[in-house]
DNA sequence: ACATCTATGTCAATCGCTGGTCATAAGAAA
DNA sequence: TTTCTTATGACCAGCGATTGACATAGATGT
């Protein structure tokens, strides 16, 4: 493989040159400039990243830490965040805690014998010291950590009440709310207490139940919500903390034959694609997965460049009403 | 952040010796390891990658090209290739080309810059002599190219008699199958030659549908679908080539008033998530894909340990019934 | 007593690139 | 003419490891 030596010789410039234009440093004439381009062309030649990382103390590669890549949910994240990090010329390496202590924790590691720019964490779990004397930013998503760099959060407040809010215009009578996935902390209960202060104010029946003992894993919520639906016969409008909740939640509807939206509305979070292929498809909280992503990468970029960042940003969710209610 | 020389000072060796134990070279005496270790906790010594990689020429990344990450297979795929590396002390880096063939170029390129290990595309484009002399193995999924080092691959051909089989078994008389992503090549012709197969030798009435004029990156089917059922009005039976179509299928039946599988009959392809979130839930054809994801990454650690590997590797598939058919 | 094995040290080159310090030289501006 | 700007050369010390050659020395085996 050809080195910076070789487009020197090459070229009959010497390596601070050809290095310079490389990083645009110093002065360079447009022919020179040309020239170097040219015989790197020529000989294929490709800077070698390792080289130039380990000279600079810093990659632009950026790991993404994820509890679940199969989930639709951060499938579309890492998708946003990939496109946001080409963008930007970064790399991302792709990590899967599987919402392991653990294994987060390893990642972690592994991002700092990498000499990555920065983490992206998404992140189930309560981990603090852990992230303490990092030297790159750590930027989290849907969650808040002291440690961090800067969290990136919905308005999940705001997702409950218009789960609730849409409901109930539609005639609900009797909700019921299903938490599920990422909702050990802070955002599930944001959503909860939205939607809750949504039916007390309207004086509407309404139920919640927990999560924890879903098996997140599996993507299972079968035989949980059956036992729900059993607890709470008379529900007739259903608030799913994530579209694959909601679509078993379709599926159980159908096995006991009631007909959505006409004898039971769903509603789901995050808008992600199975929301669209459900039928009937699902009217859910759209959360501005691209947005996020991009807003994630940028951040990164600018803590790299020495500038100051939210510590705290918070994005609008919005619903989007299709065939389930 | 500590290097090498700190470790090797804090514990009284050398640089040398204390790469020994890094590299289980040479002679080492337990109690030497031990101390090494424990001032390398002491420290919070990581080895840095860079480093390690610029000297040894290669890095323990592996890039994973994929056209499309939040389609549900490919999610699947990357978390399953994540998985693998993980256990094979490997890292992912991701790429998402989008399908165009510059990106996958250029993708390449950062991968040769980065000194991956090995390379594992998922390609949907005819590209031939980017592909040749490159110093990593590059292994591709469900596609086979003269240049690469292995592909890997289902058997797409059977998979197309399983699918026409069971939905003849079924009772339907006639059928329409509907190609789609990544059917530009090789294995959608495969899947639609023993699809046809079947319906020939059982002298059973089907039409076949090309998918390039879908639109692919939006997974956006139903004008088309509707198109096709217009087409051949007595269908009673599909066969798509991915459970994505095949959920829009079902999608597009529910609004023409047709029930399935009393009408009309769906069967899918890929056995992802969406298949069981749909109400019916779809039969499909299943790929062994944590398998062929495990069996990507190895075969990329052996042909770096110097080791042969088969050039083409094809994976059964097998026939998940549900409620669809 | 001699050979061998085990365990470490010493020294230094190498991987490919960055970026600083100086020196040089031509052309432009004052 | 002098000063300044532009453009490049020359040189080289890092960055943080790996790895090889060679030396030393105690322990073990015969």
């Amino acid at each position: 493989m050809a080195t910076l030596k070789d487009v020197a010789r090459r070229s009959g410039l010497t390596v601070g040159t050809v290095s310079r234009v490389l990083n645009n440093r110093g002065y360079i004439s447009e022919q020179t400039r040309q020239r170097v381009y040219d015989v790197m062309k020529e000989l294929d030649y490709q800077p070698n990243e390792m080289a130039r990382s380990l000279s600079k103390k810093r990659s632009n590669t950026i790991g993404v830490i994820v509890p679940h890549v199969v989930h639709p949910y951060f499938a579309k994240l890492i998708g946003s965040l990939e496109q946001a990090a080409y963008d930007r010329k970064y790399k991302i390496l792709l990590f899967n805690s599987q919402g392991k202590d653990e294994k987060e924790e390893e990642y972690i590691e592994m991002c700092k014998s990498n000499r990555v720019a920065g983490v992206i964490l998404c992140s189930d779990t309560f981990q603090t010291d852990k992230f303490r004397n990092l030297r790159f930013p750590l930027i989290t998503i849907e969650r808040f950590l002291d440690e961090g760099t800067a969290g990136i959060e919905c308005d999940n407040y705001r997702g409950g009440v218009l789960a609730a809010e849409h409901l109930i215009a539609k005639g609900c009578t009797s909700l019921l709310h299903i938490g599920g996935i990422r909702n050990h902390r802070k955002p599930a209960d944001e959503r909860k207490e939205g939607f809750e202060d949504v039916c007390k104010r309207e004086h509407i029946k309404y139920a919640s139940v927990e999560s924890s003992q879903f098996i997140y894993d599996e993507m299972d919520y079968y035989s949980s919500i059956d036992r729900m639906l059993d607890e709470y016969p008379g529900t007739d409008g259903v608030f799913a903390s994530s579209d694959v909740i909601a679509a078993q939640v379709l599926q159980v509807c159908a096995r006991r034959g009631l007909r959505v939206p006409e004898q039971m509305k769903v509603i789901g979070y995050d808008d992600v694609n199975v929301a669209s292929l459900t039928t009937p498809d699902i009217t859910t909280i759209r959360q501005p997965v691209k947005e996020m992503a991009e807003t994630a990468i940028a951040m990164i970029d600018r803590v790299a460049g020495g500038e100051m960042v939210p510590s705290r940003s918070l994005f609008p969710v919005t619903l989007v009403e299709r065939g389930s209610t």
